[in-house]
DNA sequence: GCATCGGTTCGGCAAATGCCGAAACGTCCT
DNA sequence: AGGACGTTTCGGCATTTGCCGAACCGATGC
């Protein structure tokens, strides 16, 4: 039936093992799409080597281009690969700190974050929480006393709500998995995740409640965001920002 | 509040990418303890090797060793790396076949294994069908046409039917969720996971349907353990073995 | 059509890595 | 006490790997 035999972790893992390789990966954990040179700013190496990491990535089918002219945008090859990099950070050490602006910079993405695309860090669990005092998602804790299964579940109040927030559960891409959570690394808490998860984040940016920093993955909270989320949703970003 | 920063991905990363220490990690995948000398024929290197390569993922907290005597055991530090082994396996290609042992072998691990603490493979996927037609787990897709939320849950019926087993839903480990499945990276659908997927993955131990192969991850059904699954669950194994 | 720009390829260098055998270490058994 | 055993440490070797600058390639734009 299925010809598939043993597979080639430690290919994969070699691939991802490198400083400059994570750097670029995490880059691209956003979920944006980057050109060779931005790419090799960022991970502080010149163009010719960056251009060997990146053949390097692409052929363990952990980054895919689109060729654009003469550019080539690089990006995250699946949501898979997304997930194997956050999955590596809950087991991972905090790095020391080299630099004041990688110091603002890894203060930032623990306020907030994308996740691939959906939104992460502190900013993320906090709307992770409000979506439930609210009742518009509820953690099913089905089974019962020990076996919990921690599964949300969007309320009818939520399925309102979000559709007058302009996110109609029923127009979902169709091929994955709606509600779904992520343990964030940073605060070892949950925060939403799944198709959902990604609709909503992508409503809040359209609304301008969200914007890109300078990196795509750090997420910065508007004016009009905070007001929104605190009126729509009830969230309070005072502990936060 | 949290002092976490950015966290060494590439680290974690770069130790499991070796060849040499992916056997290692992959024949702990399957929960199991191994002095070192096992694990260097298992890798196929020499004793100084592995020692050197067992160093390597202590550093990188991947495995835990307990002292006994002269004997040293290693095993997977937490259930964390078990994922996020099954996590790049979902990425990684097929690994070409050296061996006709090694073949047996591959052949092997796709029909039954064990995936840290739970049973996965054909027969994990099987058992968990079974258990969805037998009505003893329900595959709760709460929210409404695309935001399906996949959670799996026990039933009454289902409860009864695991505590006549001797597995008893209300008595397992606290501290971890319950019902919770794993995507198989080989059979692309879910297995059981969790607190659940370990406890009835141990009693079907216990009671000798299961037996460990040469190598602790392969799984082998017993001729009770045929028969058992059939009456108890109404797994038709027929196709798998 | 020629200069420019983003990107890859090539050559060469320095550093890191995996491997082994020999020796050392600590534990167990007699 | 002495020998066997499982494991780690050390020294040395061969290979791999990351890195850069220079040259090259293809698309763009004046």
């Amino acid at each position: 039936m299925d010809a598939r035999t043993e597979t080639d972790v430690a290919h994969v893992a070699a691939a991802i093992g490198d400083p400059s390789r994570a750097k670029v990966l995490l880059a691209l954990a956003g979920g944006g799409a980057l050109p060779a040179s931005a790419l090799a700013a960022e991970a502080g190496v010149s163009n010719s080597t960056i251009s060997g990491h990146l053949a390097k990535l692409l052929d363990a089918r952990l980054l895919t281009v689109e060729h654009d002219g003469r550019h080539r945008y690089y990006r995250l090859a699946t949501t898979d690969v997304a997930r194997a990099l956050e999955q590596l950070a809950l087991i991972a050490r905090p790095l020391p700190v080299r630099s004041l602006n990688a110091d603002t910079r890894a203060k930032a993405l623990l306020r907030a974050r994308l996740c691939y695309d959906h939104l992460a860090g502190r900013l993320g669990v906090a709307v992770m929480d409000a979506l439930q005092e609210n009742d518009i998602l509820t953690a099913e804790h089905t089974g019962t006393a020990g076996a919990t299964a921690v599964a949300y579940a969007v309320t009818p109040h939520g399925h309102q709500e979000l559709s007058a927030f302009g996110v109609d559960p029923d127009r979902l891409p169709r091929r994955r998995t709606g509600v779904r959570y992520c343990v964030d690394w940073a605060e070892q808490r949950h925060h939403l995740a799944g198709a959902l998860g990604a609709a909503l984040t992508a409503r809040m940016f359209a609304l301008e409640w969200l914007r890109h920093g300078r990196y795509r993955r750090v997420v910065h909270l508007t004016d009009g965001g905070r007001e929104g989320l605190a009126t729509t949703f009830g969230v309070d970003v005072g502990q936060i920002f």
